[in-house]
RNA sequence: GGCAGGUUGCCCGAGCGGCCAAUGGGAGCUGACUGUAAAUCAGCCGGCGAUGCCUUCGCAGGUUCGAAUCCUGCACCUGCCA
């Protein structure tokens, strides 16, 4: 698991395509390959779960622990009150409770991406712990005179949001003083030298260097990671239904894995050196595979596997990809026995009618939530993109027979290509 | 505090008394073609018991047969002045 520390996880980043900017990077070489180098990366609670945005912060993070360096995985309590400055505008602000209980589930989530024993073992920290304390006061005289107000009008996320139309909260403003103060408390307290974050964040992330040689003299390093977006230029990460999290309350398993799964062939080795511990050897073999048989997938299928492993472990990745085979595979459903076909349904956004009730098709759609209402529904099936037991649904109005129920009891929707839900139309 | 302008559907943005559920663009969805890919072309894109009905154009009132469009008050935003 832990190698010997040195500076050739900079390569491998490199390689992977995940780095995207350092602070001197030979200063950075140096520090890595002198030891076992603490470092630190940030998750703010701004949502009840991580996304894939997150995913990538955390397996760079795992990948910098396995070449023998120490993580502190930061857990925004207190960054998480403030909000950090985005170009869509203003914040709305949380309630503190509302951040405290994200802030657990979070801190529960990322548990699993690194380890907790050993020589390098990480540590969870959450900065309320040491802002919760500290008054305005000496806030504004131990911290804030550190800071200009010209450097900090220069950041991008602050002056691109002075110059549009909304400008910026102070509470907002302020955000990359708080941001400076954990690298420099991390570096006090476990001696952090390394920062780590997306690129999006490298105006905060610079924050904390300088502070930290202001204060204490010393220079640390920073490091960003880039963007993953998909090959049109647009952010990689987002379905019909929203953002893809990493809770499985959020974002089923079975979701996810289509997810990766759907994948663009442009992309997909990208994908895989960025999220999965492939080698370049296993890649290239892939990427011969793929230019043979582009139409099975390989890559994205073992893009899916690897990552929904990785996120939600290996009995639930057997389990949705068994759902996937089944409901995508060639086979009739009507042939499908009903222990596979029932846990493959499992997986699925699931309508359960009352008894008695006619199987409107619209009406079924959208309580699986595969539609937004059941106009929406009706306008699939006019469209032609509903499908019940996978064959075409064109009259919205009829009911579906009975004599339609996989085994007495279920239904297979599906809108477009690869949308599917179930209906478990169980008689009470 | 004063003056001027603004607030429209997921986003941008037209409309300025009836022909408005509201032009156009983007995003998104569906179909065709494919490989649960991309590109391309076409359609859809407030809700519903749907050749009709209901609720929308910052909020609350008002004028009118009729308002997103006119009037009054309120809230918020922007600019200029103090």
């Amino acid at each position: 698991m832990t190698g010997t520390p040195g500076s050739g996880i900079i390569d491998e980043l490199r390689w992977r395509g995940v780095l995207a900017q350092s602070t001197d990077e030979d200063a950075l070489r140096a520090a890595l390959d002198a030891g076992s180098v603490v470092f630190y990366v940030g998750f703010d609670p701004t949502a009840p779960s991580l996304h894939m945005g997150n995913l990538v912060q955390l397996v760079t993070a795992k990948r910098l622990q396995d070449a023998g360096h120490t993580p502190l995985v930061l857990v925004g309590g207190s960054t998480g009150l403030v909000g950090d400055p985005r170009m869509s505008g203003e914040r709305v602000l949380n309630d503190p409770e509302v951040v405290a209980s994200w802030v657990e589930r979070i801190a529960t989530q990322v548990r699993p991406f690194v380890s907790f024993e050993g020589p390098n073992a990480a540590r969870l920290v959450n900065n309320l712990d040491w802002t919760a304390p500290m008054s305005a006061i000496e806030f504004l005289r131990d911290v804030g005179k550190h800071f200009r107000v010209g450097r900090m009008l220069a950041k991008e996320a602050v002056s691109a949001r002075m110059a549009s139309d909304e400008g910026i909260s102070f509470t907002e403003f302020s955000y990359q003083i708080l941001q400076g103060m954990d690298y420099l408390e991390l570096h006090r307290r476990y001696g952090c030298v390394l920062q780590t974050g997306g690129s999006d964040q490298w105006g905060n992330i610079t924050s904390g260097v300088d502070l930290v040689h202001r204060v204490e003299g010393a220079s640390v390093h920073a490091l960003s990671t880039q963007l993953i977006t998909k090959p049109d230029g647009t952010k990689f990460g987002k379905t019909e239904s929203g953002t893809v999290w990493l809770s499985p309350e959020m974002t089923s398993p079975y979701a996810f894995y289509q997810f990766w799964l759907a994948a663009e062939d442009a992309a997909v080795d990208w994908y895989l050196r960025v999220f999965t511990q492939r080698t370049q050897e296993e890649l290239a073999a892939l990427a011969e595979e793929t230019a043979a048989r582009p139409q099975a997938r390989a890559a994205q299928r073992m893009l899916a596997r690897d990552v929904t492993t990785l996120v939600h472990g290996a009995d639930t990745t057997a389990r949705v990809e068994a759902a996937s085979a089944a409901l995508f595979g060639q086979g009739e459903l009507t042939e499908l026995d009903e222990a596979v076909l029932e846990s493959a349904l499992a997986e699925l956004p699931t309508a359960r009618p009352a008894a008695g009730e006619p199987l409107s098709v619209p009406r079924l759609l959208a309580e699986a939530g595969v539609v937004a209402s059941a106009s929406a529904g009706r306008r699939a099936v006019a469209e032609g993109g509903a499908y019940v037991n996978n064959q075409r649904w064109d009259d919205a109005d009829a009911p579906v027979p009975a004599s339609a129920l996989l085994h007495g009891r279920w239904l297979v929707l599906r809108r477009g290509k690869r949308t599917l839900a179930a209906v478990d139309a169980r008689p009470v």
